[in-house]
DNA sequence: GCGATCCTGGCC
DNA sequence: GGCCAGGATCGC
């Protein structure tokens, strides 16, 4: 479900909890812990201090003062949510709960388990095998178009499409905004990166830092599971230009949208527009 | 590279 | 009942 605007809208919504303790993690016995076990992570961060929320790419870093960190992948379905007061019957589907002061806690929600639950404690997560695969994030101003590029020109083969979906060349887009990208870039998604050159993989580099800017600027697109860490849903649903839009013009009006298939995904996009 | 696969739920 | 869904991995 989540992608970098819902993930960084999620982040943003917990702030308010750094600093809180850690009391008591809970894990179902269908918890998908990943590289890690309930005990160790129960050992590493019961009764500690929730120092630091972060995120890379769509992976939430809960991290404590001694920088040991929860990583949580949210998959599709995923949701962290805050309650003043846990709930004595669970939502369906709770598959972590992470006790706070007094009552309160956040829980982990996800009924399809494609999310993740994993462990970190080195700096830059290089000691996680899903944080040490991933691209630099598309929001790091850090992250030049030069190393863009370089990372672009390692995949030739792939439709621009899976470029942008391809977490190691740069983290944070998935379908949604994929698609959205692409029409901002204005280029065709089925087309090679071998074919496309350079001064389009810029427009494409500086799409995606767009419209992921967007995203987090109007809180994430709920379409329907999507909330942030306190229950409240995004507007960028409002403001997609192509995506889920089949036989309609787009936002703008200014084309046609058709859906086509991808690697088993579906791609919206404007053939008139995006060449 | 592409398709199948993990899983549940909603919608037609 | 079948198809689709905001993700990522694993085979061929």
């Amino acid at each position: 479900m989540p992608e970098l605007p819902e993930v960084e809208s999620i982040r943003r919504s917990l702030l308010f909890l750094e600093g809180s303790t850690l009391q008591k993690l809970q894990f179902s016995s269908l918890a998908p812990i990943e590289h890690s076990s309930a005990a160790q992570l129960k050992k590493k961060l019961q009764r500690t201090r929730l120092q630091q929320i972060l995120r890379r790419g769509k992976y939430l870093l809960l991290k404590n003062h001694e920088g040991k960190s929860l990583v949580i992948h949210l998959g599709m379905s995923g949701q962290l949510l805050y309650f003043e007061k846990i709930p004595s019957s669970l939502p369906k589907h709770s598959h972590a709960i992470l006790s706070l002061e007094k009552e309160a806690g956040l829980i982990y929600i996800d009924a399809r388990r494609f999310g993740t639950l994993s462990w970190s404690e080195e700096a830059q997560g290089r000691d996680n095998p899903f944080l040490s695969r991933l691209g630099p994030d598309y929001d790091d101003l850090e992250f030049k178009f030069l190393d863009y590029l370089s990372r672009c020109r390692q995949h030739s083969g792939l439709s621009l499409k899976s470029l942008c979906l391809h977490q190691g060349v740069a983290a944070g887009l998935g379908n949604i905004y994929a698609c959205e990208t692409l029409y901002w870039a204005r280029l065709d998604p089925r087309r090679a990166v071998a074919k496309t050159s350079d001064a389009e993989l810029e427009k494409l580099f500086y799409a995606a830092r767009q419209v992921l800017q967007i995203g987090i600027e109007k809180g994430g697109s709920s379409l329907k599971d999507y909330l942030d860490g306190r229950g409240n849903r995004g507007v960028m649903k409002n403001f997609l230009q192509v995506y889920d839009r089949e036989a309609q013009n787009t936002l703008d009006g200014a084309g046609k949208v058709i859906r086509i298939s991808q690697n088993n995904r579906s791609t919206w996009f404007c053939p008139e527009l995006q060449k």
